[in-house]
DNA sequence: GCAAGGTC
């Protein structure tokens, strides 16, 4: 019997499928002389302190540096505590007795370092000797599973890729652990005061942006408006400069030729430029983009997304959620037309989507090389039933995407009116000529500026108008917005891209903070540790949020850079170089950031009585 | 009581 190992079950059922095996066994699928089992995630991780003999937070136990890592089942909340999670017991009992009977092992976790990770901890934690071989492949269609079957490769070919997954999880344990107990001991404030790679970067940028925000002395700037009249329809144009005083627009207003002083028609167009622009559709989802966009449309937070989404995937109604691509192959792109069919009696896209299976699509979606582990997030064509509203919502922007995706340009038409009175003055407005892509929820640009006209009147060049009225405008200079958590997720993902050294920043590039599936979980536990809290639809950071921040900004802790150090040490080790330097290097800063804040932590609890005693 | 990573 051959065991094939997925990292969850959507992927064993797609890969049973492929070999016509369907009978149904718990915890595994059966056939044609293959057993088909699967992970949920990780199911082991690395084990905590006390599994070590380092018991109850001490400071004589930091660092807490163990010689060798042990695993250990995965943990759940019950209402005696973590305890381990009785359903990742009983797979894992069904793998091993999977693996015992197994001729030939074939791993199928997903194709990237944690999808490696998963597996071998499972290997190692059941002392499975057997040989095994590894299925690679980026999307689950059919073709694509058969092609990787006939391309196995050898297991140990993923030694080196192994290595890395395993350094990245020890690295994260000994500075987060460590980092946390130092702080929350020296802190002495009994509750925990947690840091790690991720969520203290990510603190860091709700805090500086809040103090930048706060601090921010808005500088007071003028400019002067005229109205002008074409043939009763008014427009506005506007000084292309800013003035500092009131005193320097007032000149240009006192220059300004209208009715009132005595100019009938002092409004001279000195020229109009008019051209259409192509607005391309826009990137089918990814998980992060539609965090985003749900934010902005319905105030969803990243993580009530995130879990409406999987009900749709746990529902078969769309594909795998957790995917940093927002592109599909040529083979998911084949699949499309007949998809997108599905929808043409839909109330509100049954218009488009008829539209689209009549026209070309657009391709801009379609690259197979930036698919990663998974595609862009499809709707699966299954029929919903019954969906509650915010389900329903999230429903519809994955299936309103796909029809925008796949849509023609937008044309809009942005006309500039230059107009002499006096100086000169512009007016600029922007009409969308031929809606494509943006017919499909048919809403106002947001990114139109708050000074541009909705549309103008046909002016020609050469003509004079009346200037009926004209004003000094009183302005502030803004300072940038807080972090909502639409920001805040990009801002995670395009972190490191203002770093200096070239080389980290190449290493970040394609990463950012944290992954999209841990996005969500970052932003909760900023929250659960009262470092953080919502405010509307801002992420503001508390007292206590600050004061950590105070302790550590200056910390490597705290910096983006941290984790493109580590990329690009990774990346190095999953072509070949040594893992003892780098976990040496780790252990070393372990020392270092534990004793630190061992230090630096006490500075915390005197800015915490300052705090309290106010 | 603690990280970050994955998923039901």
């Amino acid at each position: 019997m051959k065991v094939i190992i997925a990292e969850k079950p959507s992927v064993a059922r797609e890969i049973a499928k492929v070999f016509g095996a369907n009978q149904k066994r718990e915890g595994y699928i059966e056939g044609k002389g293959y057993t088909f089992t699967w992970a949920f995630g990780h199911l082991l991780q690395l084990a905590p302190p006390q599994e070590y003999g380092f018991y109850g937070w001490s400071v004589q136990n930091l660092p807490m540096l163990p010689a060798k890592f042990k695993l250990s089942i995965r943990k759940v909340k019950s209402k005696d505590g973590m305890i381990e999670d009785p359903s990742v017991r009983k797979q894992l009992d069904i793998i091993q007795k999977l693996f015992d009977e197994a001729t030939e092992i074939i791993v199928a976790t997903d194709a990237g370092r944690e999808g490696e990770l998963i597996f071998r901890y499972i290997y190692y934690y059941l002392k499975c000797k057997k040989p095994f071989k590894r299925l690679w492949i980026s999307s689950q269609t059919d073709e694509a599973i058969k092609e990787g079957f006939r391309n196995l490769k050898p297991g140990t070919d993923y030694d080196a890729l192994f290595n890395s997954a395993h350094c990245r999880s020890q690295s994260d344990w000994l500075v987060g652990m460590n980092a946390t107990q130092a702080l929350s001991l020296s802190a002495g404030t009994r509750s925990v005061l947690s840091l790690g790679r991720v969520q203290t970067p990510t603190l860091a940028m709700i805090c500086s942006r809040y103090l930048e925000n706060k601090n921010f002395v808005p500088q007071t700037y003028y400019q002067v408006a005229i109205q002008v009249d074409k043939d009763g329809q008014m427009f506005r144009a506007i000084s292309p400069e800013n003035y500092k005083t009131k005193e320097d627009a007032q000149v240009i207003l006192d220059q300004v030729q209208d009715v009132a002083a005595g100019f009938p028609a002092g409004g001279h167009i000195l020229n109009v430029e008019a051209k259409p622009r192509k607005e391309p559709p826009p990137l089918l989802h990814d998980l992060s983009s539609l965090q985003q966009e749900a934010n902005k449309r319905k105030g969803f937070t990243a993580d009530q997304t995130l879990s409406l989404l999987q009900n749709l995937y746990e529902s078969k109604l769309v594909t795998y959620p957790r995917t940093g691509s927002r592109y599909i192959g040529d083979d998911v792109f084949a699949t499309v037309p007949s998809l997108i069919d599905k929808y043409k009696d839909h109330p509100q896209f049954g218009k488009q989507a008829t539209f689209l299976s009549e026209n070309k699509l657009s391709k801009r979606s379609v690259n197979a090389k930036k698919v990663t582990d998974h595609h862009a997030i499809l709707p699966t064509g299954e029929v919903p039933y019954q969906l509650s509203d915010d389900k329903q919502a999230i429903y519809d922007m994955v299936v309103g995407r796909m029809l925008e995706a796949f849509h023609q340009d937008c044309i809009k038409e942005i006309t500039k009116i230059t107009i002499q009175s006096g100086s000169k003055f512009m007016a600029s407005g922007t009409v969308i000529g031929i809606p494509g892509w943006r017919a499909v929820f048919n809403e106002p640009d947001e990114e139109k500026k708050d000074e541009e006209n909705a549309s103008l009147p046909k002016v020609v060049q050469g003509e004079n108008l009346p200037v009926p009225n004209k004003a000094i405008l009183e302005k502030q200079t803004k300072p940038k917005p807080l972090y909502n958590e639409a920001s805040l997720l990009k801002a995670l993902e395009t972190a490191g891209k203002e770093i200096d050294d070239e080389e980290l920043r190449y290493a970040m590039k394609d990463s950012g903070l944290g992954t999209p599936a841990t996005r969500a979980s970052i932003i909760e536990t900023l929250i659960k540790r009262d470092y953080v809290q919502r405010e509307k639809k801002n992420l503001l950071p508390t007292k206590m949020g600050l004061a950590v921040y105070t302790v550590v900004k200056d910390q490597k802790i705290a910096q983006a850079e941290l984790t493109g150090t580590w990329e690009k040490r990774l990346e190095e080790i999953r072509s070949g170089a040594s893992v003892v330097d780098f976990q040496e290097e780790i252990k070393t800063y372990t020392r270092t950031i534990t004793n630190e804040l061992l230090i630096s932590g006490r500075g915390l609890a005197v800015a915490k009585e300052a705090v309290a005693s106010k």
